[in-house]
DNA sequence: CGGATTTCTTAGCGTTTGTTAACGAATTGC
DNA sequence: GCAATTCGTTAACAAACGCTAAGAAATCCG
């Protein structure tokens, strides 16, 4: 099965006329490292699914810093939920980390399919409500824990993609912190398991 | 129109045929002050929107402390997404600040128009969509802003409701940082605007 | 209206974080 | 393979935050 298809398979099932429309819109992307598939301050009206390889979405600020707040995997969904909707320039950037494999299609390919099939409408509820949890998940997070709860919990989580793979400058911003700071975190945590005896 | 009719009609236009059988369900509710209508570890099967007065939600640690996260006022659908998505116990409390009235329906009776009617799908579509930008905001705010910054961007934004009717240590958790802490950055702001001279 | 509760502010102290800078290690890319 | 870049750690200092406590102000509610 077409890695697209599976993964909308997790959330409803697509006959072959109905994967047939969206099969016929999609186009093979690769990008180098630190090429961008989306840049901040630009309409980005494509998905992308993410074949191989890693990509960061980040914000890059007035001052120049730029602060990275989510990545993306093998069989992630990756685009500008924001710009497709609205149509507005891209508040954020998405970079490649390394050499990454894309399928992509345009967003109005799947407006005119949630038009025409009930299954699509009920794929893009599924699919924002899915992305709704994770992010009020992630946003309770922030508000409830202090930075080094925020790196326990990730270490506890199931996201071990994040620490193997990520540059921890990165994860720090992830994380809400400095990379100077995680790093004392760390260091924290160290002195304190293999402590005194 | 109902109010519940016309908040679901700012995303899609309901026939009278649509709209009756979610009339059918509709009940109103009165909470004192400090009543709950959600309750963190029990499960919330119900929606609620809003006729009057003021809710927040707000999460109980462990060690018994509170930590306030979202407010609701007057045409705000509120309940526990998380809780009647997967039917498991909410992970928060919501509870009204000031004598509120509500309507209320079960989440099972909106799943059942999700199947019946394409307009409520799109409906649910358009809903998670429009709060997941919402949080999507909320949560780059908290990655990339300071507490003091974050504070001027409520006061910029056009939230004025939170300011002038949440207490403020409510309003301090919302922010992310302690009621001491809040009362400190707005000390520094006063002083600086009328400062020497 | 008036006592009781809640709320806001201020202060002092300890801890954490942000910032800048420097150094060594690791990775990249030609 | 080697030069160049990027990355992680540590240090030192200043600033901000969390915590506790106490007093003043505002609000609630009978």
């Amino acid at each position: 099965m077409h890695p697209l298809r599976a993964y909308i398979h997790r959330f409803v099932p697509l006959t072959e006329d109905e994967w047939a429309p969206l099969a016929a819109g999609l186009r093979m992307h690769q990008l180098g490292r630190k090429q961008e598939f989306v840049t901040q301050g630009q309409a980005a009206p494509e998905l992308a699914l993410v074949l191989a390889g890693a990509c960061r979405l980040y914000y890059t600020r007035p001052d120049g810093e730029e602060r990275t707040t989510y990545f993306f995997f093998e069989n992630h969904l990756m685009g500008s939920y924001q710009s497709c909707l609205t149509g507005q320039p891209s508040q954020f950037s998405i970079q490649a980390l390394v050499p990454t494999e894309l399928v992509t299609f345009p967003y109005a390919l799947l407006r005119r399919l949630f038009d025409e099939y009930p299954v699509y409408e009920r794929f893009g509820r599924l699919l924002a409500e899915y992305h709704l949890l994770g992010t009020d998940a992630r946003l309770t997070e922030l508000l409830l824990l202090s930075p080094e709860q925020r790196y326990h919990a990730l270490l506890r989580s199931h996201k071990t993609k994040i620490l193997e793979r990520i540059p921890q400058q990165y994860v720090a911003s992830y994380l809400g912190v400095t990379p100077v700071s995680l790093s004392r975190i760390r260091a924290r945590l160290l002195s304190n398991d293999a402590g005194p005896m």
